[in-house]
DNA sequence: TCAGTTGTTTATAT
DNA sequence: AATATAAACAACTG
């Protein structure tokens, strides 16, 4: 599930339960995706602390409480729910944030990523190293002066964090097929024009996927049809391609998005 | 049995 | 210093 509006779904979910309410009990069902603390350690730093107001920075989750940071990231598989006290344990609960009137349960089927506590602003940076401006605030002016002084190819530098924070492999292929920009293409060889209609797609496709939690597999998206076994241009009904692209499975339109010369 | 999967890190090469 | 590539991490699903 986790890329940038994903996870500002989970800090929705933080936001509107968990915040304000003390923390009674964390429940450490996997030690492993507790990176920095022993559960002991968890427990001391959060009980009976509330949890204040949560916020996103790209893909991370920083959920101040006490005197922490609690630094949450998802992997590929990691979500956080609200649940009844008594409702039923899931089996890929990891970490349960037990509160009054509910708990806040973070669950990761594949177990990438992980929960940090920092106590401060470097030791936060230190776990999730240098973060490019987030893409959902990002303006036209800046995309632009970021691309200037990037080399290589254009989905690479879109799903670099150190350049732009938030963009996964599903955003992007939505991002590039909706600008018609073959994602094979060098960053060098993008005109003015190409650049602008990147920005404009990236704005609008997140523009409509944040307030959904994901990248919404609609009609009319390519994230509609990416992961049917012949899937056809919504736009052209070409056959789609499936290669991969900076290492990841990559999906695009061979007549929407014309291969680099 | 085997390929494929929404993310990052590490090693290695260019 | 940047960028590219492959492999590894892990736990599934089809």
């Amino acid at each position: 599930m986790p890329e940038l509006p994903d996870v500002d779904g989970f800090r929705r979910v933080l936001a509107e339960h968990a915040a304000g309410r003390e923390v009674r009990a964390t429940v450490v069902h996997d030690r492993e995706m507790l990176r920095n603390r022993s559960p002991q350690g968890l427990g001391r730093a959060l009980r009976g602390r509330p949890f204040r107001e949560p916020e996103r920075r790209g893909k991370w989750l920083f959920a101040p409480i006490g005197d922490v940071v609690l630094l949450m990231h998802f992997g590929m598989t990691g979500l956080l729910a609200w649940e009844r006290s008594d409702a039923e344990p899931h089996r890929h609960d990891r970490i349960v944030f037990r509160c009054r009137g509910g708990e806040l349960r973070y669950r990761n089927m594949r177990r990438f990523g992980g929960i940090w506590v920092a106590r401060d602003e470097e030791e936060a940076a230190a776990v999730t190293g240098r973060l490019g401006p987030d893409a959902a605030g990002l303006n036209r002016k800046a995309f632009q002066e970021l691309l200037e002084h990037r080399r290589g190819g254009i989905k690479a530098a879109l799903m670099d964090q150190r350049l732009i924070a938030g963009l996964g492999n599903l955003l992007v292929d939505e991002i590039l097929w909706t600008a018609r920009v073959h994602p094979e293409r060098q960053v060098g060889s993008l005109d003015r024009k190409r650049r602008d209609a990147l920005f404009d797609a990236l704005r609008s496709t997140l523009r409509r996927s944040i307030p959904t939690g994901r990248v919404p597999p609609r009609r009319g998206w390519l994230t509609g049809v990416r992961d049917q076994r012949d899937a056809r241009c919504p736009r052209c009904n070409t056959g789609l391609r499936r290669t991969t692209v900076a290492g990841r499975p990559t999906r695009w339109c061979p007549r929407c998005q014309r291969a680099p010369r």
